[in-house]
DNA sequence: CGCCAGGCCGTGT
DNA sequence: ACACGGCATGGC
């Protein structure tokens, strides 16, 4: 899937940010949100100068809910930053790079105990900010998993569905001993996606979906689950 | 106008 | 352990 996806869509030099603070409010504001409404307010929080450690440590609340307005659920994903930079001052001395140098499993727990942080949101600044080695999981990539029977259905969905598709990606790419994981980890997310965008609704008919020739050999009836 | 977006959380079974 | 509704706003 990988790499039919690159071929289709070339590198996606994933995540889109301009430092690794900008990953994690990005991932924040993203959750349930098009890229799109993320855009304008993360331009509003550069024009304000907001958009950086200091910048959310020193924000009240209430402006920084008003420049994320944009990118919706401002009262909570607003909190919820506030929540990052204090875990961070408080465990990591303020600095992004202190904590990419702890064990990546005592940072996911502390990350998964935050409000606003669930394993997706975990697993991005995990792998786009901070550096690791993490598969990312999300509702395009179950719907994949779905449709190419990767995965039996009650698997798909819930937290344990989470960890069964971040598992099936670490295993699928564990026999590529040439290609950097971390990078393909990164790309393959960023491919789904981008297959996402193009192909969300229209997946259950794949037309002109890349990945058709494997669609094609769907049971008769096809899927009959909403895209 | 209605659906949905790169989830997460509290509540109810 | 899941299913379900709420959270807010803007694009299409």
């Amino acid at each position: 899937m990988h790499d039919v996806l690159l071929r289709t869509y070339g590198p996606q030099h994933w995540w889109p940010a301009q430092s690794a603070f900008e990953v994690v409010v990005g991932a924040y504001l993203t959750q349930n949100t098009s890229w799109k409404a993320v855009e304008r307010s993360l331009d509003n929080l550069r024009a304000s100068g907001v958009l950086s450690i200091e910048g959310v440590r020193v924000t009240s609340i209430e402006q920084l809910r008003k420049l994320i307005r944009p990118s919706g659920f401002h009262t909570r994903k607003a909190s919820a930053l506030k929540a990052f930079v204090e875990l961070l001052d408080r465990d990591y001395s303020g600095s992004l790079d202190v904590m990419a140098s702890v064990p990546i499993e005592t940072v996911r727990g502390y990350l998964l105990q935050l409000p606003g942080v669930g394993p997706e949101t975990a697993d991005a600044i995990l792998l786009y900010a901070l550096g690791h080695s993490v598969p990312v999981a999300d509702q395009y990539l179950s719907r994949l998993a779905e449709r190419h029977h990767l995965i039996e259905l009650p698997l798909a969905r819930g937290r344990r569905g989470y960890h069964t598709l971040a598992l099936l990606t670490q295993e699928a790419f564990s026999g590529d001993v040439d290609r950097d994981r971390q990078y393909l980890y990164g790309e393959f997310h960023a491919l789904t996606v981008e297959l996402g965008k193009a192909h969300c609704r229209k997946i259950a008919q794949c037309k002109g979906c890349p990945l058709e020739p494997d669609l094609a050999n769907l049971p008769k009836g096809g899927p009959s689950h909403k895209t």
